[in-house]
DNA sequence: GCGTTTATATAGCGCTGCCTACATAAATGC
DNA sequence: GCATTTATGTAGGCAGCGCTATATAAACGC
């Protein structure tokens, strides 16, 4: 018995729906939401559209399976890692920024932060999905800071997500991993000024 | 002899192009360009497609005009009375960003900045259009810094540029002008400390 | 008045977008 | 085998997009 996974009832899908999200990932990625439509996904996939309708119900469904993906994975910049409660909260942010920074410029056909660029798009359903993501991150970022600096947590947050959003936009402008990091050292300048240890 | 404008041949306009480039750059601000259709330029401005297509040739062509007006006019941000060769360069390019924070949450209606949206939208020829004044932006800046910090003058125009994307973004994510003046302070702070005067 | 010029109004073309109706194929339970 | 369940493939609906073909209206020069 190879694997005691009882098959479901009906006929079986052509293609397996996790690995779909992973490709649709690299798509939105590399395009951005509106860019991408729902027949190159289905090209990309091998698949026809009702496959894809009744795996994912729509564009704006894939999307949010595609940012939950995002968010959990490797690309997504690692909140938990990086806002230590043992380290000065000013030299955490920094290296948000500066993590930022790496990733939105580790895939040149893949640049930016997925969700900071969701939030801009044409679509109000996919435009909310992303949203709700923005936000969480920030609140994280907002609780972080008042926890010690209660008093800077809404300029602070706001200054880092406004960084992050430049630099998102500034990555997928072309800038290379030099530009981008040198910029979030600069940022990073003001967070030191701002709450000095 | 009230005016002496000799009248053109044809059939006169019903409509003033100049004004309906003003209130195209309302809509255009208020909702970005692919949010806007021709259709709605059309309705808003009382016309037909054929007056519009006769008059602009084409929505990217509108837009063209548009940001001509734009750059032209009160809304954009003044670099040339901002960038004062008699002043410290931090100093005049953290009033830069102020300025920034202040023009683009003027309107609520239409809040941020016309090119730094544009160069994000959907459409080609726009985005173009868009980049090319976003360029010629960036490279008053970085000619700026240069005259008297050559060695800076790429690190300072990327933070800057990036932090004016930033700021564009959250105005219209509807950050008010108190939040979007804190950020551009803050960030003005980065400028002070790595151009010491 | 008449031809010329220019702008207009009506109507619709061609394309692409997201999505679906319908019949069929491939598995299960009994 | 046969009903049931689920996914599939073909084909296309429908709405919105940017844009235009065609005929007509309103000004001009003479």
């Amino acid at each position: 018995m190879p694997t005691n996974i009882s098959r479901p009832r009906g006929r079986p899908r052509r293609f397996d729906p996790d690995q779909a999200v992973a490709t649709a990932q690299r798509l939105f990625r590399a395009r951005g939401y509106d860019a991408v439509s729902v027949a190159d996904v289905t090209e990309a996939l091998g698949i026809n559209p009702p496959s894809f309708y009744a795996a994912f119900g729509s564009k704006a469904g894939l999307y949010a399976r595609v940012l939950e993906r995002y968010a959990a994975g490797a690309d997504a910049v690692p909140l938990s890692d990086l806002l230590r409660p043992d380290r000065p909260v000013a030299e955490c942010l920094a290296a948000v920024l500066e993590e930022a920074a790496r990733r939105y410029a580790a895939d040149p056909a893949a640049a930016g932060c997925l969700v900071l660029e969701g939030v801009r798009c044409n679509d109000g359903e996919a435009r909310e999905t992303a949203s709700a993501f923005h936000t969480a991150a920030e609140d994280r970022i907002r609780r972080y800071i008042a926890a010690r600096h209660p008093e800077e947590a809404e300029r602070l947050t706001d200054f880092v997500s406004t960084t992050m959003t430049g630099l998102s936009a500034k990555a997928r402008d072309g800038h290379g991993l030099a530009r981008l990091l040198a910029t979030a050292r600069l940022a990073g300048l003001a967070l030191a000024r701002a709450l000095p240890v």
